[in-house]
DNA sequence: AAAAAAT
């Protein structure tokens, strides 16, 4: 193992990164920041979780040299608000005692306070290319001195989605300029495109080419199961899980939307993120799920790449994702910097054969997924949960399964007693798409004062979390019910009883 | 096709 010192890191850095706790160097920063310092274009590729943001980062902050002068010099690019919002928190931990500053510029957020940091001559820029291109357009954003630019995921910023924002933002830097690529997964064909926007750069893999790129160190598993009986598997696997968070990526964000009603109706600390919630619930749910106040994050594509939380134990693909890429990106929120993990995967009957693609394509070597339901419920007795915990699973309560035909006949009567006093089918699903995702859970009341008080200050706790998901039904009312949160929380509290995470209780 | 990304 080389030190940072040896990759030529400044003494100042090494002791920041030390009083975090980080000493050791991953394979990536050794390979690309002896030649990235120095100005050679990077595409570094390397697994998840093994320190590519710092492999990029040091290079970054270190080229800027001790004292930058004020000025947009280096810009970093990535996909998603919460990947801006991390990445920013990373390099600006790398700043630590130096006059360098860094601002997050990104969209759902008001204009002024990334105004005001640019105006007060921050000289990194970390964000996603709307909120950059419109900036940039205004005249706030002078990205001409821009010398250091990053692309963090760059497949994904390259693809067909992303590319035309992408040539937006090269037109503005300068034409001669340090370029570095950075992802898990480098396509040939996006490799090649890549060039385009760069100078004789090295493909650094940081990796044996053959060793494939999956981590070696999570566990993959497969279930054939019926959509209906989702629910109930994913509550059982939460159960038998033991410590440790959980993500639960879903196709669409309806999807995510009401799995996280339903896993908080059965007592689990679950919160939301996906696009159709307002940016502050959207980062809400982050910071409850990163500080381990929730230990369930739903989750739609958004959260597939980069995002970085500690103790991600397990990964549940509600649905088959996409292609390999997708796969590979999304398992990889566990099994990080040396850590193991478990990826669980519900393979639908439509969706045989793009998992068989994966399958293939990752080289998993897992056997043709067996249908492992049934409506009968002591079958779920049968299925293999995740390691160490079939003891648990076998000893559930029977009684456990009896909540599962509620999702299969919304409003009837078990519906109607779970909701409690006064629970029409149309106030519940109101109530859930204002809350849901905000603040999720059933219990825990008082987090969902300590979620809503972001730095800077917002509305008072009770319009913080009334506020909700924004686009969802698009109102923007205060409260919902026409009680104040507060009456809610209670009503709530007293519903869901003690907080104890047994389904059933 | 869905999700993401400016308002």
């Amino acid at each position: 193992m080389t030190t940072f010192a040896e990759l030529g890191v400044d003494q100042d850095i090494i002791d920041t990164l030390a009083a975090r706790g980080i000493v050791d160097s991953f394979p990536i920063q050794e390979q690309t920041i002896p030649l990235s310092m120095p100005g050679q274009d990077i595409i570094g590729q390397a697994k998840t979780g093994t320190g590519k943001t710092f492999g990029f980062g040091i290079p970054l902050v270190q080229r800027l040299g001790p004292f930058p002068g004020p000025g947009v010099q280096a810009l970093v690019v990535v996909p998603t608000r919460e990947l801006a919002v991390q990445v920013y928190e990373d390099i600006d931990m790398l700043t630590t005692g130096r006059p360098t500053s860094v601002v997050a510029i990104y969209g759902g957020k008001a204009y002024e306070g990334q105004i005001e940091q640019l105006r007060a001559g921050a000289q990194i820029v970390v964000g996603t290319p709307g909120r950059l291109i419109d900036l940039a357009g205004q005249r706030l954003l002078d990205l001409s001195n821009a010398h250091e630019v990053v692309l963090d995921e760059a497949d994904k910023m390259l693809d067909l989605g992303f590319l035309p924002d992408i040539e937006k933002i090269f037109q503005k830097v300068p034409e001669v300029r340090h370029t570095q690529l950075f992802s898990a997964t480098m396509p040939g064909p996006i490799v090649a495109l890549a060039r385009r926007f760069m100078s004789n750069p090295i493909h650094i893999r940081a990796s044996d080419p053959d060793e494939g790129l999956a981590q070696a160190n999570i566990h993959h598993m497969v279930y054939r199961a019926h959509s209906l009986d989702k629910d109930e598997i994913i509550a059982r696997i939460l159960q038998a899980r033991g410590r440790g968070k959980t993500v639960v990526f879903t196709r669409t964000k309806r999807a995510a939307q009401k799995l996280v009603d339903e896993l908080s109706d059965r007592g689990f600390n679950a919160v939301a993120v996906h696009g159709d919630m307002s940016q502050e619930a959207r980062e809400r749910s982050m910071a409850a799920f990163k500080s381990g106040k929730r230990d369930v994050l739903i989750a739609t594509e958004v959260a597939a790449r980069g995002i970085d939380v500690d103790d991600v134990t397990h990964v549940i693909n509600h649905t088959v994702p996409d292609d390999e890429k997708a796969y590979l990106h999304r398992v990889g929120r566990t099994g990080r910097a040396g850590k193991t993990g478990i990826a669980v995967t519900f393979v639908d009957w439509e969706d045989l054969h793009k998992w068989a693609l994966i399958n293939r394509a990752l080289d998993l070597g897992q056997p043709e997924p067996k249908e492992t339901y049934s409506s009968s419920p002591h079958l779920y007795e049968e299925l293999d949960i995740p390691e160490g915990t079939k003891g648990r699973i076998a000893t559930a309560p029977k009684t456990q399964t009896v909540r599962t035909p509620r999702m299969h006949r919304p409003g009837s009567a078990v519906d109607a007693a779970a909701e409690g006093e006064g629970g029409t089918k149309r106030r519940r699903r109101r109530r859930r798409a204002d809350e849901a995702g905000t603040v999720g859970a059933s219990f825990a009341p008082d987090a969902a004062a300590d979620e809503s008080e972001p730095e800077g200050g917002t509305p008072s706790a009770p319009e913080a979390e009334a506020e909700g998901i924004g686009t969802h039904d698009g109102s923007g009312r205060e409260h919902r019910d026409g009680k104040p949160a507060a009456a809610r929380r209670r009503r709530r509290r007293r519903r869901s009883g003690t907080g104890s995470p047994t389904p059933g209780a």
